[in-house]
Order: C-alpha cells, then sequence, then structure tokens
DNA sequence: CTTGACTCTGGTCTATGGTCAAGGGTTTAG
DNA sequence: CTAAACCCTTGACCATAGACCAGAGTCAAG
C-alpha cells in the first residue's frame, strides 16, 4: 500500500475522472498536491476521502460551491455545528422549492394531458390551443 | 391599431426582451420576419400569442427544443393529437423524475439534519460525517 | 437640424460541471 | 531501447437561455 497516489490511481480509487479531478483543484475544492521532481501531482491517501465527500454532497443537491462552503466549514475550528444546519437547511428549502414549481408545472400538465382525448388531427388540439391562448392580456384594449 | 410592429413594440406587447425575440428568430422558434426598407424587423400582430405560446410552454417546463417541436406539430397537418399528448406525456415523465430525485435528496438531507443537534463546534458534526464516511468501498481491499 | 430613441449585425459573456484535444515530457514493461 | 501508458499545461468546447456591448444606421419630435 504506497503513502501517496498519483492522479490516475486517485481517479480510480475514488471513481472520478482525472479531469474533475484538476478541475476541482482549479476552483479550490481539492488542495493543491505535492508535486514530484518530474511535477507530477501526488496525493495523499486521504484525497479520496475527500472526493468522495464531494460525491456525496453533490448527489445530496450541493453545488460544488456549497461543497466549498461546508469543507471550509469542516476545517475552521471557529465553525459550529449549527453553521453546517444552517448549510443545510438551506439547502432543504432550495429542494422544497424547486419540488413545488415542478409540483405546479406538474399538475398543469396533466390537466392538459387529460383534456385531449388524442384522436385525430393535431387541428383543435387542446392542449395546443391552451398553450396558445392569451389570457388576461387583451382586456385593457 | 397597427398591422404589423416593430420589434421594440412586439417586445413590450408580449413581455419578452428584444434579445430574447432575436434569439428565438435564431434558433428557429420564431419566424423570420418582414423587413423594412432599412432593414428593421415587420411582426405580423400574431406574433405575438406565438411569443406568449413560448412562454407558456416554458412555464410548464418544455426547454426551446421541446416547443419547437411542439410549433411544428401544430403546423404539420399530418399530425395528430396523439403526438401532441405523446410530448406532453413525455414531459409529465421528465417532471415526476425530477420530482423524486430532488425527494431522495430532500428526504436524505433531513435525516443528517435531524442526526445534529447544532449546538458546539463543528468538530464532530454528524452531518459532515456522514458526508465523509466511505461506505461500501474498502471492503474489498 | 439635431437630439434622443430605436434598430441593425456580430460578437462576447454569464453560470454549471465538467470534457476533449494539442503538443509536449516521463516512466515503465518487454 | 523502444513503445505504451501515463502525466503536464493551455485553451477550446458542450448545453441552456439568453444579456450585453460596440459601432453604425434610422426615425420621430422639437
Amino acid at each position: 500500500m504506497p503513502h501517496s497516489l498519483t492522479i490516475g490511481k486517485l481517479s480510480k480509487q475514488a471513481d472520478v475522472s482525472i479531469d474533475s479531478i484538476r478541475f476541482y483543484e482549479r476552483q479550490g475544492l481539492l488542495a493543491k498536491p505535492a508535486r514530484t521532481e518530474s511535477n507530477y501531482r501526488l496525493y495523499p491517501l486521504e484525497a479520496a476521502s475527500r472526493l468522495r465527500f464531494i460525491k456525496k454532497a453533490q448527489k445530496l443537491g450541493f453545488s460544488l460551491g456549497d461543497i466549498q462552503d461546508l469543507l471550509d466549514l469542516s476545517h475552521d475550528p471557529s465553525a459550529s455545528k449549527a453553521d453546517v444546519k444552517k448549510k443545510a437547511k438551506g439547502k432543504i428549502a432550495d429542494i422544497k422549492s424547486k419540488i413545488q414549481d415542478l409540483s405546479r408545472m406538474l399538475k398543469a400538465l396533466e390537466q392538459l394531458d387529460e383534456s385531449c382525448d388524442g384522436h385525430g388531427s393535431v387541428v383543435g388540439c387542446p392542449i395546443l390551443i391552451a398553450l396558445a391562448e392569451d389570457d388576461g392580456h387583451e382586456c385593457h384594449h
């Protein structure tokens, strides 16, 4: 077991592409690693868990910017659990709001869908008609 | 009441920015309008309802590409209501899938949030710990 | 006639999260 | 020794839906 990894090994270990690793480094999410004499990146083993942190947080809906904030918090001894909780709550609110937007769309679309029997030519299709209507705009001519 | 509109008037009528109108034209969503001698775009009055169609469909979650498909259908006499319904159903499925993804994230985040009492230093924060864990990766060393 | 408002084209820029290619140098296996 | 496999940097590119800008032409009001 080596005590450091080239970017290729790290990529395989963490299942993150080499390009992504370099991208995260540019974005400041991943510390700049040591280099060999020939300028190859040499990562400590912990780099893999850092990458897994990033991937997990992404799956929970955090953007790379959010993740950077979380990582900053986790390395700031003066930070509190409340700070982390606040980030989580903010993201929860984001997601709820997105779900609500989507639910509204879904409801409207389902109603349109039900309004159309699906038989015959597109002429007179209630879905298209509903989309074409100008509701509440011509009243103040 | 004029029988044609400059781009600025159309923009105000339909509440769509001039840039967007020109963008839609480049994308083929809006037919290329007639031009004056001085090369100004001159839109027929119907252009405003076309723009409203686009905006309504956007609000329902259709991308500009989707909208182009819908507009193509609406001008294709050989198209059927079933074609339109299929688009709607596809979008309904998209949205449902997004809602499910978001709901999974929401649930996971809420659980994390509950796992943390929010008191004290960030050290040992269960949220950060959960993100840092490498679950199910080290077993086949 | 001049000023301000309007329009034209073509091009660049935004955020997001990367991917890919060119043109090199390095290291390792046979 | 040589070829494959690896690594480096820089810079361009993808989709999405536009916003914005410069430089130039046009149009309407005063």
